[in-house]
DNA sequence: TTGAAAGCGCTAACAA
DNA sequence: TTGTTAGCGCTTTCAA
């Protein structure tokens, strides 16, 4: 027995197609008697529309616009290509994806770019959010047209956007702490910390998360206070050289941030045997190599693919209104040793 | 501009829409010159069949069967529950899922239930497959019935499943190890090994993967024969008592399989400063409440719910004849500690 | 070997 | 307030 249709419901509610369209779509101009008999004979009858054959008929497209920091941050890099690869394949699920760059950290630029979008009549807004008053008021415009918002990696505090997805940072952080902690069992020492700006949310998050452990379960280990490095080689390089150089017992070291091939640089320079202990986040060429080479013990990643197909899926459920599990936002944080490289 | 449909080629390409219905569904009956006609226009015009259309025009239904172990095994009761949750959801995307359970380990019993699947003529077969001649034949048969298998878990050596739904269990094994290995540094000793059977496919890459890394980067750790403890907590209980009263240093165990209540009830007979460190796979909620005590470090993860979906839409492209994404398979191993525990 | 026409489940313009 | 009718893009008889 295949499933009720739009006619089966008319012919049990004795109405014509068009009113249980009607009635299906919240259309206005049905007696509340009809009404009522309509949706009588749909529970009756276990109807639910099939949402395919509507989206055919109504000729319907999602346009989702995508705002993303512009800028040389190679994750972001990354997801803008992601989202190149997506265009493509989502256009089979009459998804349109467009994109546009907006300058990082800045509240102005992004809320200017939310208001395009707005004017655009895009159906959703998907964001990689900066915290600013002006990009909640654009938001709440967003919501007021009736277009849908999704936060993307970083989230907007207090906002009325309908989803976030990402990582969680403070967990992150945790993670990284429970790891390096255990790694430096053997032996006691100090830990240093390498943070990209204090001014990021990301990188607060994770400071916290991993200082709550590190003092929590492993006590016998001192965190230095974080070094800022600016995602930038050359500093993180030197400012690691000179930490190493004050505190010749620093066992493990976390890189909250970018810089790697800094990071790299300044362990090249130590004994393999005195090296400390190391978890960076982000895989890329340089740590995964540093990962093979034995010179990182681990790295935290958030999978970008994940977050984007999670992010359109969430999408078309919100404008088509229809619940999402929960889960399809967690994403979780990836552990990568050398052992599980893919 | 909307993508170009079936009239558009008919027109360029000079021919009525049933040719055009002919060449793109690879029918039988249009000479040779006409179908170039056809497939030239296709080209030019970058025609992209609309699959929801046509599986609205064909009523199309996907019929997937699940065959699942049945069992205590929680990893697997959670398998069931997700597949009820799928069962109601994947509705609306025209797919009918129904699942048969089987008794775990023997592969008899999945044989005779694949060749009921087939009888049943679902479109495709969906198992955690236990590894046997008899299965393999059985898979042969499906795919000889033109019916779409794929390996969900734990995979089928040398046979002809369309795809493979999981983790790396190899890659797992090595990062069990990496993890164990780094864990147990301070203090060298023997590392045992509980699998549940060697008859499933994953618990054997497992154990190859975490015994490679553990003799090429631990080697002051030597590695204990596994006890298989059928995946039931009362024999693991057994086994790893006995294991740990016959070698007092052992300083690491790794659990690859089910039965994680026995573990814990074997390892709460020890004292906790004496206690081995401790890594498991399958986040329940008996090895969520270890990782909170202390008792286990690390617990390695599959998504199910991920896999579920992942499957669905593999089974769906398999069906279909569409390429798949190769990263749609391919499920992290995600590990937790206490401190990222969701 | 080819084509015309009806219909899948739903929507929307137009009538009544 | 309700109904009739013609599609959406594709498939499938049935004829030619």
């Amino acid at each position: 027995m295949s499933r009720p249709t739009v006619h089966d419901v008319a012919r049990v509610a004795n109405v014509s197609l068009s009113t249980v369209d009607r009635v299906l779509n919240g259309r206005t101009g049905v007696r509340a008697a009809t009404e009522e008999r309509v949706r009588t004979a749909m529970k009756q009858l276990g109807y639910e529309r099939d949402i395919m054959a509507a989206n055919l008929s109504r000729k319907r497209n999602y346009a989702i616009h995508f705002v993303i920091p512009d800028g040389p941050n190679s994750f972001m890099r990354n997801l803008a290509a992601e989202l190149e690869t997506h265009a493509q394949v989502a256009l089979r699920d009459r998804t349109e994806i467009s994109v546009s760059l907006v300058p990082p950290f800045d509240g102005r630029g992004l809320a200017a770019a939310l208001r395009r979008a707005r004017e655009a009549k895009v159906d959703g807004v998907v964001m990689v959010a900066t915290e600013s008053a002006e990009v909640r008021q654009a938001v709440l415009e967003l919501r007021a047209a009736g277009i849908q918002v999704v936060t993307l990696v970083s989230d907007l505090s207090a906002s009325a956007r309908g989803h976030f997805v990402g990582i969680d940072n403070v967990a992150a952080g945790r993670t990284a702490a429970g790891l390096l902690g255990r790694f430096c069992q053997a032996r006691p020492g100090r830990i240093a910390i390498v943070a990209g700006s204090m001014l990021v949310r990301d990188h607060v998050e994770r400071r916290l998360g991993f200082e709550q452990v590190m003092h929590a379960d492993f006590p016998t280990l001192e965190v230095l206070a974080p070094v800022e490095g600016g995602d930038e080689a050359a500093r993180v390089d030197r400012l690691l050289t000179d930490v190493l150089q004050a505190y010749p017992d620093v066992v493990g070291v976390y890189s909250l941030g970018g810089g790697n091939r800094g990071l790299r640089k300044a362990l090249d320079r130590i004994d393999a045997a005195d090296r400390p202990r190391v978890v960076v986040h982000e895989l890329t060429e340089q740590s995964r190599t540093a990962l093979q080479d034995g010179v990182f013990d681990a790295v935290l990643q958030q999978d970008i693919h994940k977050e984007v197909t999670s992010a359109l899926v969430i999408m078309r459920n919100l404008i088509e209104a229809v619940p999402t599990d929960p889960r399809t936002g967690l994403i979780h944080t990836e552990i990568f040793l050398r052992d599980n490289l893919p």
